[in-house]
DNA sequence: TCGAGTTTGAAATATTATTGCGTAACTCGC
DNA sequence: GCGAGTTACGCAATAATATTTCAAACTCGA
């Protein structure tokens, strides 16, 4: 059972820290039930060994004028390793792209688009991914709205999980 | 031009803090060419004014033994304003679902699911997603690999932006 | 039960966050 | 272009937090 290398203290400070990454060591640790001193070990060990990735405000993307947000399934000529990798590579450099991941099934890569308007998508579009080396087919779709957008991941979920197979 | 209330040193602070949220404010302060106080009272009014929408620890979701991320594209059979309200409600209490966008054009939305293994997932889409009142069709596509997720949005392309319509 | 290896928490110290306040810069209306 | 009002700055002082140190408590395998 993956994960489990860690108890019950390590995972609710991931879970807080998750939730609120700013929190300071000393509430951190009150909330977990520790003293100041060996949670900001237990946190210093979690980003050492990667539990950890790193900290991020979440700034809000249409008040910093990205008003568009786009999904974009990609299809490639040839899925080579080399040609993949390639492609994913082109995606690292461009700064509207901001998630992409290999699909299975018909479409290779679905990437995840930021900007600040539909014409600076579509200048994007058209001028780099369509025109990219091996690129096939590309269908986008505009976001309309959003509903729900919390990152990580659901510590309950995984908590009752490990209580079923205790 | 939205995001233009803000000053060049509250881009940066913006900036930083997307790239570290954990920054101290002395550092951050620095890095942004102005004394700790001011740099503090910047950060609190860019919190209260909504354009940091908050903090959080960027968890590694497989380590942790959410071994499986799938994207689920997902038509509805009305799409009166009161089922797709309903639908995200849904979604907002799945705690599976990541994210959930309303698209334009066939598909209604797209879903950005986590679980610890394949057969977990199958178990949400068979007894939860696809058994929900009005959903008609749901087509899923699993992440083989990822090549890019990065949160938050391009600062280098906003600054472009201000610079040009200067 | 014994002891090697961990983990803990109180206390001390180093850093950082926060407040108070005087000053400089900036904004308008005249 | 001149001052009143406003805003933002940074220094200095204080409060809070982070971090180190170290002895005691705990965990397990022999």
């Amino acid at each position: 059972m993956p994960g489990a290398k860690l108890d019950e203290i390590d995972r609710m400070i991931l879970s807080e820290l998750q939730a609120d990454g700013r929190m300071t060591n000393v509430e951190l640790a009150k909330r977990v039930g520790i003293s100041a001193p060996p949670c900001l070990r237990r946190v210093r060990t979690l980003e050492e060994q990667g539990f950890i990735l790193g900290y991020h405000a979440d700034v809000d993307a249409r008040e910093l004028g990205f008003e568009v947000l786009v999904f974009a399934m990609v299809g490639l000529q040839s899925q080579a390793e080399s040609d993949l990798s390639a492609f994913e590579e082109k995606c690292r450099n461009w700064p509207l792209v901001r998630e992409c991941h290999m699909l299975n099934g018909e479409v290779d890569f679905i990437l995840k688009c930021v900007a600040p308007d539909l014409s600076s998508f579509q200048t994007f579009l058209t001028e780099e991914l369509l025109r990219a080396e091996n690129v096939a087919s590309v269908k986008t779709s505009l976001v309309i709205r959003g509903a729900k957008d919390i990152p990580g991941v659901p510590f309950d979920v995984l908590e009752e999980r490990l209580a079923r197979n205790a």
